[in-house]
DNA sequence: TTGCTTGTTGGACGATCGTATAACAAGTGA
DNA sequence: TCACTTGTTATACGATCGTCCAACAAGCAA
């Protein structure tokens, strides 16, 4: 008779991937607090020990979740951009509109991005994370309203607005899903980013 | 010779409202996780056990001082309403430039705020909280807009993206604080105040 | 001064945390 | 079939967590 493995081995980077994936899901459910080693390595179906084993400490895995996350959002963005044409402005309201549509508007997605705010406070590498992807961020809100004909001296401005709104509107969605749906906020940033920019897209017709 | 007091008896409210100011102010230093009952203790100056005697559970300290914290908003910009004078367009404008101004716009302030997202998902009396929270400030806000002039079917949108707005400016300001000073948030604000309200008020002049 | 109320202390308790490590077993090549 | 490598498990360890409680003492009344 033959019984069946006790485990299964894994390649490396399918394991990491995994635990990242069960970190990811962990700070969704229980927030920062709840994501211990034990709680992630029962989500992820393995010992506690292989989280030590992959990423040396727990705190290594949550910044690795955060990048994974990023890099997540910004594939989603960019992919949002290049589906939106040639046109500038409708690339920028692409990009925005992006932002409240799967897979970036996942509340599990979001809850996850407010436990890694928590996080900012006491830990150096997760602020230092942010403050790149943030400046990543404003970069290419910037040169989106550039490519729109908007006057360099408003740049600035435009770009922290358009980013603050979109983030205001995450945390409440997050937050509060009862209060007002996905598809308010898009309409909401959209009426926003044409209040910001007084050129109005080849493609315009009515609002 | 007569030996000093090894410690003070204090009021009832007196000592909540210390253990409290302390527990606001290790949530802004250490985020929510360094948030336990011997550091709070220790930054009150008083014995871990105090917490318990008077708040059951350092969940109840939390809540109560997340009661305390939007309290102190509240009273802000009620003070700030009604030092702007009667016009309901100048109350409107006040409304949210005194959020980018202390005592509102302190970044410890900011801070614990992010610690008490943190626990919205795990907490449900906390989300309770929030929802009331957030529901009183729309509700200003609102009222506001309709003293304004705003019709009634523009009011709900306009509220969530203004409330959007100062939530992200807050949000940014404390995790990145180089990124852009208050001042620019206030301007940012009151610019997208201009852009959500096409009526103008009686004693518009110039902008 | 003496007695009493009770705010306050400081440690005990079990649970859970992150980390380290010895023992085990899956998969591979000889 | 049989080592051998190494991914994986399970446990041990000290630290810290929240909660609880018996003892102490500050301040007031008599």
């Amino acid at each position: 008779m033959s019984n069946k493995p006790a485990f299964k081995r894994a390649e490396p980077d399918e394991r990491r991937q995994s635990l990242i994936e069960a970190c990811a899901r962990v700070l969704a459910r229980a927030g920062a607090s709840g994501a211990s080693v034990r709680t992630i390595a029962l989500e992820a179906g393995v010992s506690p020990g292989l989280v030590g084993h992959y990423f040396g400490s727990v705190d290594a895995l949550v910044a690795a979740t955060y990048g994974h996350t990023g890099a997540r959002v910004d594939a989603a963005l960019a992919a949002a951009l290049t589906a939106a044409g040639p046109d500038p402005r409708a690339k920028l309201e692409a990009f925005v509109t992006a932002s409240f549509l799967p897979p970036i508007a996942d509340p599990q997605l979001l809850a996850t991005w407010i436990a890694f705010w928590s996080l900012v406070r006491a830990r150096s590498d997760i602020a230092a994370q942010h403050d790149t992807q943030y400046a990543n961020f404003r970069a290419r809100l910037v040169a989106l309203l550039a490519a729109c004909g908007l006057p360099g001296d408003q740049q600035r401005r435009a770009a922290i607005a358009i980013s603050a709104l979109v983030d205001g509107l995450w945390l409440e969605l997050c937050l509060s899903p009862g209060s007002f749906s996905s598809d308010e906020a898009s309409a909401i940033a959209r009426a926003q980013l044409d209040a910001l920019i007084s050129t109005r897209p080849a493609t315009w017709k009515d609002r």
